[in-house]
DNA sequence: ACAATATACTTGGACTTCCAAGGGTTTGGA
DNA sequence: TCCAAACCCTTGGAAGTCCAAGTATATTGT
């Protein structure tokens, strides 16, 4: 999966012809966003990694997570998609996988047609307790990010998802 | 494609029930990771809207910008795959649509028969110069990062970046 | 009451990513 | 020399993302 490390680092390569053809102003911008795409890769691929013996991906796993977390057990569809922050198709194709597989159910909603709640089933509830515990042990607990730079990095990150419009 | 703003940020709910349930140590690598994850996706969507028009995506674009900048005008396909960070799969799968619109072409090398040579055709680079001058504009120039956060962010993924073993 | 509008979810299509496996080409050791 | 190992790229398959469009159900306004 990993290459040989390069002798450069191509970001900041880019960001250096970026700044010597004119356009410095956005040379930061870029460099940082381009960053933040390659970090976003390499930890979805050592998530899914890990995950992959538990028979999940990291989409999967966050769907369990969301409702190990509810309070009532069940959440409709819309409210997980909202919540999760991935478009409505992305969930209902996590979803069918997960059903497929047994670990959560589409049930109905007692009062509105159109609304699927989502509940975990009991092998569901195994399957995240022991996914969750590998992730947080191989994963979260050896980020490769210094305590200081994951607290910076996350308050960096909160910032620029409310100027987004993420949350108010 | 945005929804209306959450009125509370589901990645700081997430820290705090990983810090309820006794995972505290590993609650903000975990929002961290998250929120990189999560920030990327917003990036490339924008990206993606804008480069539409030019026929491109984010992935295409990236290529292009290299082959823009090599000097010889001409590079590997390895070497591609290995400065951009992908899987010689994906390269393969963004040149083929590149080489069908015309913006690239695959040569021989002269001496390895295994090689193959990425060329920018007039058409890409005219395509590239306009591509980049949108992006430019449309996205690195609206980051939503303060420009003190964009270098910050930079420089922590580089470390996390480094540690990981992409570059030396 | 009923038509128009909005909401919830699914389907189909385009695109990306990765991995595993295969075909050719080159290199290097016996 | 020549066969095995390494290397470069492609193909096929599984997954994820999004968007656009379609179906079904609720809500709203006249």
């Amino acid at each position: 999966m990993l290459n040989s490390p390069l002798p450069r680092d191509p970001i900041a390569d880019a960001r250096e012809q970026w700044v010597s053809h004119g356009w410095a102003s956005e040379a930061d911008a870029m460099a940082a966003i381009t960053a933040v795409m390659r970090t976003a890769s390499i930890y979805l691929q050592r998530a899914d990694a890990i995950l992959k013996p538990h028979g999940l991906t990291f989409a999967r796993f966050e769907v369990l997570a969301l409702l190990g977390f509810s309070k009532r057990g069940s959440l409709p569809m819309s409210r997980a998609s909202e919540l999760l922050q991935v478009h409505a198709t992305s969930l209902t194709n996590s979803v069918d996988r997960l059903e497929a597989t047994g670990l959560v159910q589409r049930i109905a909603h007692p009062t509105d047609g159109r609304t699927r709640l989502l509940e975990l089933n009991p092998q569901g509830l195994e399957v995240l307790n022991a996914a969750r515990e590998d992730l947080n042990k191989m994963l979260f607990a050896q980020s490769n990010l210094a305590p200081k730079d994951a607290t910076e990095l996350f308050e960096i990150l909160s910032r620029f998802r409310r100027a987004s419009g993420d949350f108010l």
